[in-house]
DNA sequence: CTTTGTGCAAACGATTTGCAGGATG
DNA sequence: CATCCTGCAAATCGTTTGCACAAAG
């Protein structure tokens, strides 16, 4: 999932959007992590060291990149959206205690059984959440 | 699903819960559907003729419930939770379009190979999560 | 009569929006 | 140079909270 920087700025290019060093940054790092991170902690990442972007560009960088197709949005918990590059299909476990989120890949499950749907649903996409502990929270909690 | 009033009464207490009638009216609403509503969809619904409880009465209702596993929170879509008194295990359906919320019975698909999972993890639940149109949209659409 | 719930309004936090500059293609 | 993006601040929207009063057991 790593690229270097010229090839991010043709993806974007690729997709019909302007390069700027804000979305290239946005994109960049949500490439660069698998943690799924809020509109906040990208904020936080991307201006330690110095200001890069604000954070309403944040939220309009990741609403353009997700119009494209090149980031998806990922809702597991209350209150927050999380962001992942990683469109394609993958299954997904939530730590209810430390609220990791984990990617679990699409061939670790066989494929459901969609004609078992009634008739007349039309299906565009599925995915399985698992929810449960994590290796350090379960031990944490003795379970 | 359907409760008369006095088992509705009995569940509760049942659950150390104290029985008022805006903690009533919830908990009989949200048996009486299977749309999964937002707390805003339930106010509505219940002052519909004439006041029965608040907005923030509503939600720590829903709260409640939540607490004592009565009710089940059901996040779909970005900036609302909707509640479900369904609380057996099941799988959802979501239309892209209308946002309509449909249960998927248990059995529909086959248990998920949760064996094929990284060692290290409890799991505690999961779903599957299906998104497209339902038979309305889907017509609508011409798909 | 003690404990818990209700309703109102204010507080909050995530996200959106309006708008005046500024950068991109 | 026309278009689109950025950043700021104000606005919005779902949800939470503090508190005085009321109701439940």
């Amino acid at each position: 999932m790593q690229q270097q920087a010229s090839a991010i700025v043709q993806t974007l290019k690729s997709k019909g959007l302007r390069v700027t060093p804000q979305r290239f940054a946005v994109y960049a790092n949500l490439l660069s992590r698998t943690d799924h991170p809020t509109v906040e902690q990208i904020l936080t990442d991307l201006n330690q060291d110095f200001p890069v972007s604000s954070q309403a560009t944040i939220y309009s960088s990741v609403q353009a990149l997700r119009e494209v197709g090149l980031v998806r949005e990922v809702l597991l918990e209350e209150g927050v959206a999380r962001y992942d590059a990683n469109v394609q299909p993958h299954h997904h476990f939530y730590c209810c205690q430390c609220r990791a989120i984990e990617d679990i890949t699409w061939d670790t499950f066989q494929p459901i059984q969609l004609h078992n749907l009634r008739p007349g649903l039309q299906v565009a996409a599925y995915e399985v959440k698992v929810e449960g502990w994590c290796d350090r929270c379960s031990r944490e909690l003795d379970l």
